[in-house]
DNA sequence: CGCATGAGTTGAACGTGTTCAAGATTGCCC
DNA sequence: GGGCAATCTTGAACACGTTCAACTCATGCG
């Protein structure tokens, strides 16, 4: 097998390493969605995959690792349901609803074992929790996605805190990830009443931090947040 | 094959069964300390406590449900430490320090292995989760105290505010509780600081929920607690 | 071709949390 | 005291995640 003129590789051609890893956290994820993440047993993944199980940890340190995989295709999913929408809405309100509702539309599929896995994302020192440095360019990516939220709309953003803006909508965009985690509700109806009542008074606060009394104060929980990082 | 896990029989003098739990618990309670809770054997504590590794389950359903233990013990010790402090002070701002210095004091010795058992707590269908039925009772005593702390204060509370204030403050406290365990910092500095900062933030929020323009906009986000609740 | 190097692969073995059928002990009523 | 049921206790066994020494295979070099 040649390859044609017509062959698009733009990386080199998979190694049969690269394609066993493929196999495994193809399997992993079609299982995790299935079975649940504690239910799915790692003989069971090298199993269904064709590998012994020794081999699965060849390439995965762990089950924990298998959903780094599951990471990187939700961040990219996201940001590309995402693209289409915001060029062309200008109102932030709206912009902001758009990255949520679309996180919560990619994520669908998996949240039946979301939960299950959540605790290893909790833990402070698992590289899976979302302030590790494991995380750092998952976390980067999307903080950039919310500067763009912001850049790309039409309102008017006090100077004191445009710069932080971006990392403050993400967190609270992790907080709305929290709530998810814990709804039970069919089609996470109670995360998605969260978010539709939420974002219009993030957009007021946001505008209200145009005025003397509060502005005093969202600076000075800006300031707080910079100090702590410091510390 | 009855479960006599969640039993707290204060009065009666204590049985052979009562005696045996609460020895595992003790021991339990020295090993997490002493060498975390993951390199913490059942087998360890089963040994050490003098019983066998069975018996231990006889008493407690999982190695998780040791940790209800530990949550009794902090809830006890942390009202214990707060009563004496808040019966001499009306300053709402200083009365919510005191509440969170204590616990924060109180947890300390702890604080090695908290990180680690906290993924069982975030885990939605944990028992040890804060909002899960089973935390029920430990949850009622602390938005109990976070109530004594409002109502002993010399604030002025604005009406529609004062019946949910002693749950916001709770979940405020949530939120400390979660920044504590990503804390790495020696002695909880960054946590303490955190407190420290933004306890005056909070009691001046209370204060502008007077202002009618705040005032609207932290009665629908009350108004959207009390939805959520329902759904 | 011979062969050395490293990537890929294997399955047995270890320690863990948890379960369970069976045995031992206790408390109580006659 | 004698029986009996509830309570308490035991240790072997199970399935799991993980480790590791040994093995196979592909690739490049002389």
């Amino acid at each position: 097998m040649t390859a044609t003129a017509t062959d698009v590789t733009i990386t080199t051609a998979p190694t049969k390493g690269q394609q066993t890893r493929a196999t495994i956290i193809d399997v992993a994820l079609r299982l995790f969605r299935e079975r649940g993440f504690e239910a799915t047993t790692m003989r069971a993944i090298a199993s269904e995959a064709g590998v012994s199980l020794g081999n699965a940890y060849y390439y995965f340190a762990s089950k924990e690792h298998l959903i780094q995989g599951y990471y990187e295709r939700v961040g990219v999913d996201h940001a590309a349901a995402v693209v289409g929408p915001l060029a062309t809405e200008p109102d932030l309100e709206r912009r902001i609803l758009i990255m949520l509702e679309a996180w919560l539309d990619v994520v669908e599929p998996y949240r039946s074992f979301a939960g299950q896995f959540f605790k290893h994302a909790a833990e402070p020192t698992s590289p899976l929790s979302p302030f590790s440095a494991a995380s750092a360019p998952a976390r980067a990516a999307s903080i950039a996605l919310w500067r763009d939220v912001v850049d790309g709309s039409d309102s008017k953003i006090a100077k004191g805190i445009a710069g932080e803006l971006p990392e403050l909508l993400w967190l609270y965009f992790m907080g709305l990830v929290l709530f998810w985690v814990h709804d039970p509700s069919d089609g996470n109806a109670r995360t998605r009443v969260l978010a539709a009542r939420t974002a219009p008074l993030v957009v007021r606060a946001i505008g209200l931090a145009r005025v003397p009394v509060i502005r005093g104060t969202i600076e000075d929980l800006i300031g707080l947040i910079a100090e702590l990082k410091s510390l």
